[in-house]
This record gives structure tokens, C-alpha cells and sequence, in this order.
RNA sequence: CGCGGGGUGGAGCAGCCCGGUAGCUCGUCAGGCUCAUAACCUGAAGGUCGUUAGUUCAAAUCUAGCCCCCGCAA
């Protein structure tokens, strides 16, 4: 088939080597490169990259609503478009552009975990499984009727970046496997269940600031969750301090209050208590625990 | 030229400001103690101190350039 792909970062290149290897790829969508990083360099996406070295044809409009990128859209005459966090609305006309439609990928289980962070808060709440969903595209958001499912457990190691390259993987079988069947998919489209609907909110560095006055479970989790990014943190003389993992252990004090701080690292919580097992200090390297006190120690203060 | 931290035996750090014997915590190897151990004791191996040039009687330490890693902000 004669597929357009729009995708930005690395979970949508996964995918788009995966098609890439059965169909013919007429042109790849992405968003325009945008300053970041230290130094401020224009950096181009993960997709950008691998399709501009493929030698694929790239647009990277900074908008769809006008009736020029349209134009330009329709005439690609492909058979369907296949989306992955592309990071753009997508009009109408676009996606009623090609005769197969337009279809998602989605790293959730829908009608669970709509909208933009799907992986991180499905960890964060708890949830013992995540997956994939293959939906057709809507003008709302990820309220598509559903094409093809599959699942992924959540388990007390998986953290955000476990789950996020798994459901990649998953992502990119399960949108081959749609491809290939898309006529039969298509006509037993499913319906989301409204009543089940749950959204994922956006990820908030704000949100990335260990309060100790949480229980230390749903810490845990929002520490597994945003990890790698972006990373809770707490801040011990004036410094700024990834945890990256931890676990729950029982051991009470006052909120914030280093219990242990020479041969581990314990910090007590509302009910329970945190020993972080896993961290980042700025400007070095993730480390274990056991790395980090060779070299230092922590006083026994109270954190904020 | 966005702001900042760092590159020292296998790991994490100190030493650098105030140049002159390479230190600490761990790991590894050997031996000892022990019913036993991630515990304890003894001993050993292992480093051109990121790189290049300069200053100096002498540079991990001072000066300049280069390479690499990382945090923040976007």
C-alpha cells in the first residue's frame, strides 16, 4: 500500500521502520525541527532524522488548516495514513483525504488513558496492564472507533521507559498487523464505551517535585512512572536530585526527614517511607545507590 | 556564542584555590577467622590524574586550545 506517515518522536520511528519494511512509504509528516537542547541547536525529530537519511520524501508544515498544505496532502494519492504522535490536529479534510482514512496508534488501552501521556499515567494510577490501541482518526481527541488491541502488564519494575519502548515494539507489530487487514478491521470497527473514558494529562514539570507529604506508594509510582522523563526530584542542599527508582519500606518520621543517609538512603513519607534505590545528581550520571554513597553521604536533615 | 556541573586504578568520590611522597569508600584476587555470611582481620594486584601545547627545577594541581559526559532552561 501506498501509506503517508505521521510521526515525531522515537515511539512513532519505531513504528515507521516497521511499516517502511512492507509498504511504500510516498511521504513522511513531522514536526519542524524546533531549538532544544544544550546549546540551543535546531534539532530535527527522531522521524525527521531516519526519513530524510532513508531518502524519503519530508514535510514538516507548521500547520494542516490551510487549504495549500491540504492540496499538497491530498495529492501524495496514498491508499491511508498512518499517525503516531505526530504532535499536530489533524483538520477533516486531512484525514478524510485518502480512500482507507487515517488511523492511530495509540499507547493505551482505550477508552482508558486518552490524550497526551497515556504510558506515564497509566504506571502512575496504578494500572496492572497498559497496551496498544490501532483507532481510525476523529476530529476529537483519540475518540475513535477501534480496530485492534493489545495488551502489555504493568508490573512493580516497569517504569516509563520499560513501558514506553515495549509498547513501541507493540505499536509497530500491531499497525502492521492492521495494515494488512484493513479492509476486515475496518468493518468491525468497535465504538469506545463512553462511560469508560479516562484522559491522560499532559506531563507537568511542576508535578515532578517530590512532595513527601504523599503516601509513599503513590510516590513510587509517579517516581517509576516519570522515569526517565521527566524524572521527579527532590532538592537536598541546594541541589537537585533525580530519583529514578525506589521502594517502599516500613519506616515512619516526620515528613521529608532523612532517616538513613549512610548506608541507604531512607526518607520518610505521610504513612511510609521511601528508600531510593536508583539516582541522578546534576551534572553526573544515573547511579545506583551504593554508587553514590562510596562517594558521599547524606546528612540527616529534613527535606521540603 | 542560552546558563551550569564534571572527566583521578573496575565503580563512586577527595586532592586542585595556597604547584613538590596518588588518598577515601567499595569492588577484584590471595590468605585468615567463623557452623556460616553481603560480617570481620591480613595482604596483593591495578592509575601515562580526558587530550594537546605552554609556564616551571618540578604540574592531577597554574595558563590556552581541543575531545567527551551530564544537569537546567527552551
Amino acid at each position: 500500500m501506498k501509506i503517508v506517515f505521521m510521526g515525531t518522536p522515537e515511539f512513532a520511528l519505531t513504528a515507521l521502520q516497521k511499516i517502511a519494511q512492507k509498504h511504500e512509504i510516498v511521504c513522511v509528516y513531522t514536526r519542524e525541527p524546533q531549538i532544544a537542547g544544550r546549546g540551543n541547536k535546531l534539532t530535527k525529530s527522531p522521524v525527521h532524522n531516519w526519513a530524510e537519511q532513508q531518502g524519503y520524501l519530508v514535510r514538516t508544515p507548521k500547520t494542516l488548516r490551510t487549504p495549500e498544505a491540504q492540496a499538497e496532502y491530498r495529492a501524495l494519492n496514498a491508499d491511508i495514513a498512518v499517525v503516531a504522535a505526530y504532535g499536530l490536529i489533524l483538520p477533516l479534510p486531512i484525514i478524510e483525504a485518502f480512500p482507507k482514512g487515517c488511523i492511530n496508534i495509540h499507547g493505551s488501552l482505550l477508552p482508558r488513558w486518552r490524550g497526551a501521556a497515556p504510558i506515564q499515567r497509566a504506571i502512575e494510577a496504578g494500572d496492572d496492564k497498559s497496551g496498544i490501541t490501532i483507532m481510525n482518526i476523529v476530529p476529537a481527541l483519540d475518540a475513535g472507533d477501534m480496530l485492534l488491541k493489545a495488551e502489555i502488564a504493568i508490573t512493580s519494575e516497569t517504569t516509563g521507559e520499560t513501558l514506553h519502548d515495549g509498547l513501541a515494539e507493540l505499536g509497530a507489530d500491531l499497525i502492521t498487523q492492521a495494515l494488512d487487514n484493513i479492509d476486515d478491521l475496518q468493518k468491525n470497527a468497535v465504538k469506545q464505551d463512553e462511560k469508560l473514558v479516562t484522559y491522560a494529562a499532559k506531563l507537568d514539570k511542576r508535578e515532578s517535585k517530590i512532595d513527601f507529604s504523599q503516601s509513599a506508594e503513590i510516590l513510587e509510582r509517579k517516581i517509576r512512572a516519570f522515569n526517565p522523563y521527566p524524572a521527579m526530584y527532590f532538592e537536598y542542599q541546594g541541589e537537585r536530585i533525580k530519583v529514578l527508582r525506589a521502594k517502599v519500606v516500613d519506616q515512619h518520621g516526620e515528613i521529608g526527614e532523612i532517616l538513613e543517609g549512610e548506608k541507604a538512603l531512607i526518607i520518610a513519607c505521610k504513612n511510609k517511607a521511601l528508600s531510593i534505590t536508583e539516582l541522578q545528581r546534576s551534572g553526573k550520571k544515573k547511579m545506583t545507590i551504593k554508587e553514590v554513597l562510596n562517594g558521599a553521604k547524606f546528612a540527616k536533615i529534613t527535606l521540603l
